[in-house]
DNA sequence: CAGTGCATGTAACAAGTTACATGATTCC
DNA sequence: GGAATCATGTAACTTGTTACATGCACTG
């Protein structure tokens, strides 16, 4: 993959919030990127450690003697300036390989009826992520002053309409399907 | 990845409507699933080797005095069972990492200034690929009798829709930015 | 006392891009 | 004659996932 990899600004745009340790990072992630945005242990992990050897955080090893041991990692001033010149640089567009368009691209080699299966599920998949989203929304609206929550609440608007979009898509290639189906 | 890769079948369903050699494979992706697949020759090549090692493909060396050599590739009874069966089989879906929206998450560590000029960049890029889709499309429309093109128009418009989804969205963010601004 | 959640990490592997290497032909 | 296009391919490298390994604390 030789393109950048864009993980380390992920992670290290959560810790210029606050201290975090990497378990707690991924929850964060889990609970709010997640619809644009994942990332596994065995990137956060390595991750981490490289921010402590490059002087873009600095860990805290909290031990005592009530709790579990917890690396907690803070960013430091060359680290906030890596964020922002990031946060700078231009953005390179990027084209996801879609499984499912590629199966409706060669769905001439297979029957309608396989095709508008893989969408009847896919549909209901988005349904329950605009369930998901509406409701980190809501929580999002009450919880937090207009400002705290704007940028979460603006990538929020974009998964939710993702998923109106892709969900009206869905529903209108099945009944272009349904109606050559009828036809033949 | 450790997930299963898919260029496999991509590639098996343009052998699929008709003997071609990797260079063509790649020109044909490049102008019909552009918007949501994409293959490097790093990948092409080494498959279609794999394809008749596994006889899912045969190959024929052409290689007559005028042109230059070339290797076509047929797919093979085995080829053609093997994507119907992937074209059954269920799909997984996949979370995209949108850049972009990265950059709007962790907004508040930068001006807002240089969000619109990320956003209005990325408009740019949308409104030029709406205007290559469409050239497709009418394109696909004149040439094509109604159901030649089926499933090329369906994903056509997918990339269409998610195109103006985009702008749409952009559009709505670089104004509620703005209005944030002036607030300030 | 079992299950879930908190918490850290590594190794093996798969996938995919880029850059390189080569060279003929066709078009302007 | 030079640029673009046709045409094939490989090697090095980065990235990222999964599976494994470990073990404490809290809750029911």
């Amino acid at each position: 993959m030789a393109t950048e990899s864009k993980s380390k600004y992920a992670i290290l745009g959560f810790l210029a919030m606050k201290p975090m340790t990497g378990y707690e990072i991924k929850n964060y992630i889990e609970n709010s990127l997640k619809y644009f945005w994942h990332e596994s242990y065995g990137q956060i992990y390595p991750t981490l450690k490289k921010f402590v050897e490059n002087n873009w955080a600095n860990v805290v090893i909290d031990c005592d003697a009530t709790t579990r041991m917890k690396k907690v990692y803070s960013i430091t001033r060359t680290g906030i300036k890596e964020l922002e010149s990031w946060l700078k640089q231009e953005t390179a567009s990027f084209v996801p390989r879609i499984e499912l368009l590629l199966k409706v691209y060669f769905g001439k080699f297979c029957d309608n009826s396989v095709l508008i299966e893989h969408l009847e599920r896919e549909r209901e998949k988005e349904l329950e992520l605009l369930k998901v989203y509406n409701h980190i929304k809501s929580t999002l609206e009450k919880k937090c002053h207009c400002d705290e929550a704007k940028y979460s609440l603006i990538t929020l608007d974009y998964g939710l309409g993702l998923a109106r979009f892709n969900i009206n898509w869905i529903e209108k290639t099945i009944n272009k399907l349904k109606e050559n189906h009828e036809k033949n």
